[in-house]
DNA sequence: ACATAACGCAACCTCCTGGTTGCATTTAAT
DNA sequence: ATTAAATGCAACCAGGAGGTTGCGTTATGT
């Protein structure tokens, strides 16, 4: 997941669904100087990735923003920052008691 | 640097770093089964994206966990979430005139 | 019915990435 | 002084990622 959002193109893809609503194909290639396969793959690596959801309509598939991997990354970067904190805090006391 | 942290081999390097102790390129290679210049190459990656701090103490340089990249990371990811929900938003708002 | 728009599939190409090996260099240990 | 540990640098290699092109297929619109 971190690696589906680590390549640029992706990441603005991503960013442009960010407001919910659902873009076709064509439309998220229009204006992304690329080939409109090189974007539908970034899609599937999106999709792939839990972070985007397709849903065919007629001709044209329609691809919308998912905030449940979204979600998921948040909680990893908090526990992380949590354990840095923490190991912090014991860094600190231990410090203290050698000065008591 | 979600790109960083996108490979999966770093991200197990940067979550052994997260307990803050800093730790020998080597001592990070014992138990990594690849070679030591592979976790070199790893290592200079996550400095490059600010996630780790390298300082060359006598014949080995420590390598440590570097907060502040984290923390831009996480803002990030609120922003993308926020802007998710205020469009949930003025879809809901927007349905519910409707209803009136 | 026919033209066209939106897409899928597959082959292909190039370049970067992850990894290795070999050798040189600096620092510590005895 | 010598030996061994920890690292740096450079060359090299295989594979995958990002991208393109060509062609076929399914809906839409007129």
């Amino acid at each position: 997941m971190f690696a589906a959002l680590g390549d640029p193109t992706r990441l603005a893809i991503f960013d442009r669904l960010a407001d919910g609503k659902p873009r076709s194909i064509s439309v998220l290639s229009d204006d992304a100087d690329m080939t409109r396969q090189a974007v539908t793959k970034h899609l599937r690596v999106l999709e792939a990735a839990g972070l985007v959801q397709n849903h065919r309509v007629g001709r044209e598939s329609q691809y919308a923003f998912c905030p449940e991997q979204l979600a998921e990354a948040r909680a990893y970067l908090d526990q992380v920052a949590g354990r840095w904190e923490s190991a912090l805090m014991r860094l600190k006391s231990f410090v203290e008691d050698d000065e008591a």
